[in-house]
DNA sequence: GTCTATAGGCAGATAGAC
DNA sequence: GTCTATCTGCCTATAGAC
């Protein structure tokens, strides 16, 4: 365990690097300017990071790993009702979009990590695949239309205020639902029509 | 009307401008590419704009007073009913969201545009002002949270092909109306619950 | 692991010829 | 209205000392 200056700066560069590319965006945030509110200069992260594209990859990452798994794990299954695995799909996926919503808000707002094929066009293509996941095999195109409204209600967290998240949460849980007209578990029926 | 050029230039500058941030982000769109596209040298591009963060002024422009225009015209009023008063919101915000979804989709996927008092911070606070808006004075906290929400549903469209706008603006406007619990008019209650 | 120094490039913007 | 030429500044990235 003599290692903790390594993992440590490590860490300290992406909280940074998250906090000033969310704030200001990819693009115009400098290494200088991580470098410096770091108390060093930018030619040390070269050291943790070989390019600063590295920073924006690391930090979507996990976020984008857990749609990926959400996708694989919820498939179109004869065995499962259709709405049920819709309503897993939604409530798994707002639990992601709270728990890194950091993330989210970096990708939605920022079109330089949009470009990148391991950022920006992955995050695409997984949406793309949930908004499949959701729609399911025999939706037209009204259907795929709610389903994007659903999305984009979900998504409309991101931009809030952190502490306003845990009373969202189920609200936007409710609304998405209601969107996609999954019928909610009889005991939460109230909320949606309230 | 033997200025057909310089009236000419000005728009293709402008649209041309609107292609590529669009497509790459402000801060990743180059005047040289700009002029470059355009056939001429960057520097003549100074006749016509005084610095590159006027086209994104003047892009932008016209749909934030459009947004101006629709919340001044809809402020709660005593004379008309509150549904009234959210659906004509609504319905006129669709409308401007889809004429004008180039820049909608330019500005919520640039944080360097949204940092420009002129730009992104006009436009923050012009939809804040929407929210209220369409929350009413005595909205309570899930309220506004659903309000945010049908926004956010209607800004997917942004992301839509422009083909489809035509065939989602009344789908969007009615999950819109539903999320915020509006009652359609009573012939097109039915498109909702379908 | 962090430093200084610097290479090499491209940005936005200006001056002045045509 | 558009050009060439140039200024100034900051960027990413690298090399090599400590």
């Amino acid at each position: 365990m003599g290692e903790k200056t390594a993992a440590g700066t490590r860490q300290d560069i992406l909280s940074t690097a998250m906090a000033l590319f969310t704030a200001q965006g990819y693009d115009a945030t400098s290494l200088r300017q991580i470098a410096d509110r770091l108390g060093f200069t930018k030619a040390a992260l070269y050291y943790h990071f070989p390019a600063k594209e590295h920073l924006a990859i690391e930090l979507t990452r996990p976020w984008l790993d857990a749609i990926s798994n959400l996708i694989t794990l919820n498939q179109p299954d004869p065995r499962v009702p259709q709405d049920e695995r819709r309503r897993r799909l939604i409530e798994d996926y707002v639990d992601i979009v709270v728990a890194h919503h950091a993330v989210l808000r970096f990708l939605t707002q920022d079109a330089a990590a949009q470009k990148h094929p391991d950022v920006g066009k992955r995050a695409l293509s997984l949406v793309i695949g949930l908004q499949d996941a959701l729609a399911g095999p025999e939706a037209d195109d009204a259907d795929r239309i709610r389903v994007a409204c659903a999305i984009g209600a979900i998504h409309a967290t991101a931009i809030m205020d952190s502490d306003a998240l845990t009373t969202a949460q189920p609200i936007v849980v409710s609304v998405a639902l209601a969107v996609l007209g999954v019928d909610a578990p009889a005991k939460k029926a109230a909320q949606v029509t309230a």
